[in-house]
DNA sequence: GTCGATGATTAACT
DNA sequence: AGTTAATCATCGAC
């Protein structure tokens, strides 16, 4: 602030080079160069009331508003127009995408990220109940990420407003002794805000890559795959073997036995397409559920008593036990 | 650690 | 849209 005013009274008295002839102009700098080193050797004898009264002085001179009104208004108008400064438009939406993205995950919002996390288990698995114990794990690493996400952007907005209201006090305190129109200053913090957004897109590009890694660890689909209970590859196989000759059930059958199976219609779908490909694919090696199905479908009905009737119910008839070992569908 | 079984995903096809 | 066929990734028994 002092090393300020100080360059503003040698930049107001080193401004008087008139323009003389050739020979005296040499002559016209030199002296000047020893005006000004007298004035900066002064400086350090003027004590920092004397400058301060200078510059109070100089701020409420009755010519001080009227003169700082013209520089403006020439600064505007010969200032390189900034404004066609546009941000580009990549990394805006970049970055709303990223923020759609940890909203999705239950990371960006403000909620605790419980829901939306079963949303994307049940959307990529369907498995409603097992898998709780690596659910829970994933949940807590997904609210530790959570946590440093929030701190470090809590961290990052503290450092970004303190930042730029520290430049827009320096700003308006400058702009007292030079030319800052408000417009300026709202550009320069704009400047700032666009420097600060940069690095909170990189955490939130950090931030993604974490969550992503961590969901493909603990909810990709794949990894996540949990065998069909006992019964659930009982009732599917007793409908695939009890239409052996067509076995690509409707969707309402499907939906039938997604709900016996307590599985999602597109496992039941999953389930249909694997069974039919894999048993065209060696039928010697499943004649033996072949038998086994028969004979549970036809003779002992007691002991299946639970399953068949389920599996017999009025949306599948079967009336038809017509299973047709021959591969052909 | 290996290996077959199994549920899920994918591209290509109809 | 729904299937097929190939493939992936994990499960579970050994």
């Amino acid at each position: 602030m002092e090393a300020h005013s100080m360059s503003g009274h040698v930049g107001l008295t080193g401004e008087d080079v008139g323009d003389h002839d050739g020979f005296r102009k040499h002559q016209n700098h030199h002296q000047d160069i020893i005006d000004v080193l007298q004035q900066i050797m002064a400086i350090t004898d003027e004590n920092l009331e004397e400058a301060q009264a200078r510059k109070h002085a100089l701020n409420y001179h009755k010519m001080k508003t009227a003169l700082f009104d013209v520089l403006c208004e020439i600064k505007e108008k010969s200032a390189l127009s900034i404004q066609g400064v546009q941000e580009k438009d990549s990394p805006d939406s970049h970055l709303m995408r990223l923020d759609n993205m940890l909203l999705a995950e239950g990371v960006g919002g403000p909620e605790r990220g419980g829901a939306s996390a079963a949303v994307v288990a049940a959307a990529a698995g369907g498995s409603p109940d097992d898998g709780t114990l690596e659910h829970a794990e994933y949940k807590e690493k997904l609210s530790q990420i959570r946590q440093i996400y929030h701190a470090e952007l809590e961290k990052y907005e503290q450092a970004c407003s303190e930042f730029t209201s520290h430049v827009m006090n320096l700003l308006r305190e400058q702009s007292r002794t030079r030319p800052i129109s408000p417009k300026e200053i709202e550009r320069t913090v704009a400047i700032i805000h666009r420097k600060f957004s940069t690095i909170q897109m990189q955490l939130k590009q950090s931030t993604c890559e974490a969550v992503m890694i961590l969901r493909s660890r603990f909810l990709d689909a794949r990894r996540q795959r949990r065998n069909f209970s006992k019964q659930a590859v009982e009732t599917l196989n007793e409908y695939f073997y009890s239409h052996l000759a067509n076995p690509y059930p409707n969707e309402e059958t499907k939906e039938e036995l997604a709900k016996k199976c307590c599985i999602s219609v597109a496992q039941v779908a999953n389930w249909f397409g694997n069974k039919r490909i894999r048993y065209k694919k060696n039928v010697a090696k499943y004649q033996e559920e072949v038998n086994v199905y028969a004979m549970k479908t036809s003779g002992d009905v007691a002991s299946v008593s639970s399953v068949a009737s389920s599996a017999n119910s009025p949306a599948t008839p079967n009336s038809a036990f017509c299973y047709t070992p021959d591969g052909k569908f």
